[in-house]
DNA sequence: ATATTATTAGTACATTTGTACTAAATTAAA
DNA sequence: TTTAATTTAGTACAAATGTACTAATAATAT
């Protein structure tokens, strides 16, 4: 059967998921598709190519996630977390290395600054789309809500590393765990309209 | 002139820090410091040993950053944010691969564990103390102080990373805007006597 | 059927790394 | 001063890694 770069690619992601991103040697995925390395190199002639294939295609399920989370309000930031969380974790090698990808791949680093920016922006507008809705309070300190989105982008980023960590090994149950974690950061900040929304929206997802 | 272990761990840190954990060999240690290989390998017989050491070094200072600062009330958490912010920045290197030693480093990981479990105990007794003192709000969601903490430790361990990635590259000045990114995310929590103290907490360090 | 292109296997090379080992040199002890 | 211990330099080794190169095989096109 002729090999592809599809099936390249998604058997290294499961190598790099479950033994870690510097564990794991263009012999190692040819060794687990049993192909030479000659045949690997083939495909992709850098190993960081492959990684930097695995990066463009989170990016592509994170905008898809991203486009199709159009509802309104609270629900919509919590879809959104819910929808990134999840490739996150599907691509969670990426954030267990992210600080040193980052570092050391160029073309992945300057990929994810426009992205940052551009979420920010998004960000933003969502805030302040809260606010006018009378469901987010207005700013209270500077830079009070540019702070904010600080910490979610940190936390964001994140979030799959400090699991891993604390609780031996991430599992896909700490997804939840992480969306509540990430969602509740939000509630202080709401009106009583926006608190009303919150339980309502918690009452919903228990169901 | 003789060599000391403290020269090499000093020495150490500052390539560690400049260069990036990965990119500091035995060899370069010894080049910067002018001795040999051989003799590297004799004060230090793994390079493991070296960071372990300083991580170690790391753990002291901030115990005795957390033992020093005994104030009272949001201007002992500011004081705690501000010395624990300032040992990680010069510890930076560790941090930058924080995920990566975690991982590899047993004997550091377990002790980063214990380390944990004591942090988290100090926190709720902060809390609960402030909320004793009416300076902090009580629970209106479950766990909602629980994760309050979980973010405050993502955050606290990844800062320096996700300053690194944002900035081009970390520097000293960033410590300053991390302490008001995590000292803000505790604000909204206050009572009405609690953001009274809040503000002139802040107007006292604008001085 | 033949020619061309794409794919595969196998190997080889250069580099780097941690660290073990040996012998010399230096320092301290007797 | 002689002996013992400590410190140093230099080297060597084994393992791993990314990736380039060559020749074979298979697929496709003409």
């Amino acid at each position: 059967m002729r090999i592809t770069k599809g099936k390249i690619l998604q058997v290294s992601g499961t190598l790099f998921n479950e033994k870690g991103l510097s564990n794991v040697s263009m012999r190692t995925i040819a060794d687990e598709l049993t192909i030479s390395p000659g045949n690997l190199t083939y495909h992709f002639r850098k190993r960081e190519d492959i990684i930097e294939a695995l990066y463009f295609e989170l990016v592509d399920n994170m905008n898809e996630a991203i486009a199709q989370a159009q509802q309104t309000g609270l629900a919509s930031i919590y879809q959104m977390t819910q929808a990134i969380n999840s490739i996150l974790y599907t691509y969670r090698f990426i954030m267990l290395d992210f600080t040193t990808i980052m570092r050391n791949n160029k073309k992945i680093k300057t990929h994810f600054e426009k992205l940052c920016e551009l979420r920010k922006v998004q960000f933003t507008g969502i805030i302040n789309h809260l606010i006018k809705t009378g469901i987010l309070r207005q700013e209270e300190l500077p830079r009070e809500y540019e702070f904010l989105y600080y910490r979610f982008q940190l936390i964001g980023d994140y979030w799959v590393s400090s699991a891993e960590i604390l609780h031996q090994k991430i599992a896909k149950k700490h997804i939840e765990l992480y969306n509540e974690i990430i969602l509740q950061s939000l509630y202080p900040y709401l009106t009583k309209k926006g608190r009303n929304e919150y339980h309502a929206l918690m009452k919903s997802i228990l169901i």
